[in-house]
DNA sequence: TAAAATTGCTGATAAAAATCATGTCTGTTA
DNA sequence: TAACAGACATGATTTTTATCAGCAATTTTA
């Protein structure tokens, strides 16, 4: 394993993070058990986290930065199933039910990683039922995401779920400031990976919609001009 | 809302479906607060336990019987994300993040079912940390099947999916006795809703594989009499 | 900085799947 | 039991999407 660069620790309690995510309701004791124990580094881009199939060690906080979440399928081609921003916390699935890593993490730019060894984090499950509550919470939030973008898979055109993707790219991370361009560059077999179609077919889409000035394509980065026009072809039926 | 016809009631803790289910770990007076508070119901084939967008008031617990779990989606087609079986607990998720619920409940033959008010329920989990722990492991479990599932919607073909299908529902309701025909009784729509295509699309599939004997159709008994064929048509990388 | 490799783009074609249309079979009900 | 509705089946057609191929642009690396 290559060596991690690393950053300087602050404490849990003072994390401007830690407000959305499962360690919100935490204080106290327990936290600073947490916030003793933990190692924190930097991934760059294209580092993995961990990997589908190995052991888990204990899990990740992402601190600052930007990590996909990806399986692969019987025919070797990747499904980005979820996206990590600011505050998510990463690995503890596998950890909770003591199987190996059934997906990758990886790092989509420099990020700032919090490592939380395994025993920790399940001694403070035991001791603190607020850390349950938040996880069971997590968890029943990624399953109901995870239901949509299956019915969505198996009932929506590609251009539909294109168009949802950008708007929930928008939603992820965001814009960069003062702008309208989403703040994330994925290529374009990665956006490809995210819909679910072939990288073809997600590049010529991105282009028609280009054409369409719904969006501007600039290289990698992508402007959303207009977004009533992204949000009528997602064709959602609440939004 | 028509009234249900109730059964006996057995005290959860003869239940020889609990070693299964969530409540797997659980004794004494925890057990007991949930056994007396229960409400025991048969729900007839087709009868709807709970609907999308409704409130949840409590958990349901399938004693005995088989219920369909479906979203519908933006054009008004139905998505069956899960099959409970004996033993499944079912609608706590939306309980546990106070929210409505998002998918529907539907019985696929006649059922008994075990309600379990949300106070009752909520409590046992602050009370009872065995219980968390199960039902954040069912949690994660549930949620690497929506994601394989996912994964299997965006790059397998359908006849590929058809025959997974047919396996997942060998695996969860198996055979009925002293045969290879599968215990449950879907329409071919419900298949369809259940592959993610076209009812058409699924019909002509399972034609295709009954020619090749590889199933056998008799009526909306399905026997499964070449398993090795159906693994191969599955086409999966485990197995 | 030049060469190589990867990524992005576009057109042509093929394959997959949905849709449309029609007819049959099944079970239900008047 | 006739007739009706709903489910099932199958053919024809259209639409959607993937695949293949070739080239341009960009990035990486020597």
């Amino acid at each position: 394993m290559t060596q991690q660069k690393t950053f300087d620790h602050i404490h849990c309690e003072q994390c401007d993070k830690r407000g959305d995510s499962i360690f919100c309701c935490m204080q106290g004791e327990t936290l600073d058990v947490i916030s003793d124990s933990k190692t924190c580094s930097i991934y760059r881009k294209g580092q993995v986290l961990f990997n589908e199939g190995g052991h888990p060690f204990g899990v990740y906080c992402l601190n600052k930065g930007k990590v996909k979440v990806s399986i692969v399928g019987d025919e070797g081609k990747e499904q980005i199933v979820r996206l990590a921003k600011d505050g998510d916390v990463l690995g503890y699935r596998s950890m909770l039910s003591s199987e190996r890593y059934n997906a990758t993490a990886t790092a989509l730019e420099d990020s700032q990683v919090c490592f939380i060894p395994k025993d920790v984090f399940l001694s403070s499950l035991k001791l603190d039922s607020t850390l349950s509550v938040e996880v069971m919470k997590l968890l029943s939030s990624q399953l109901k995401a995870a239901e949509i973008k299956l019915t969505h898979l198996a009932q929506k055109p590609v251009r539909e779920r294109l168009a949802e993707t950008l708007l929930f790219l928008k939603e992820t991370y965001g814009y960069e400031r003062d702008s309208e361009i989403l703040s994330v560059q994925l290529s374009r077999e990665e956006i490809a990976n995210l819909v679910g179609t072939a990288t073809e077919t997600a590049i010529r889409l991105l282009s028609e919609l280009n054409k369409e000035n719904i969006i501007e394509l600039m290289g990698k980065k992508i402007k959303i001009t207009n977004i009533k026009a992204l949000i009528r072809t997602a064709n959602l039926s609440d939004y």
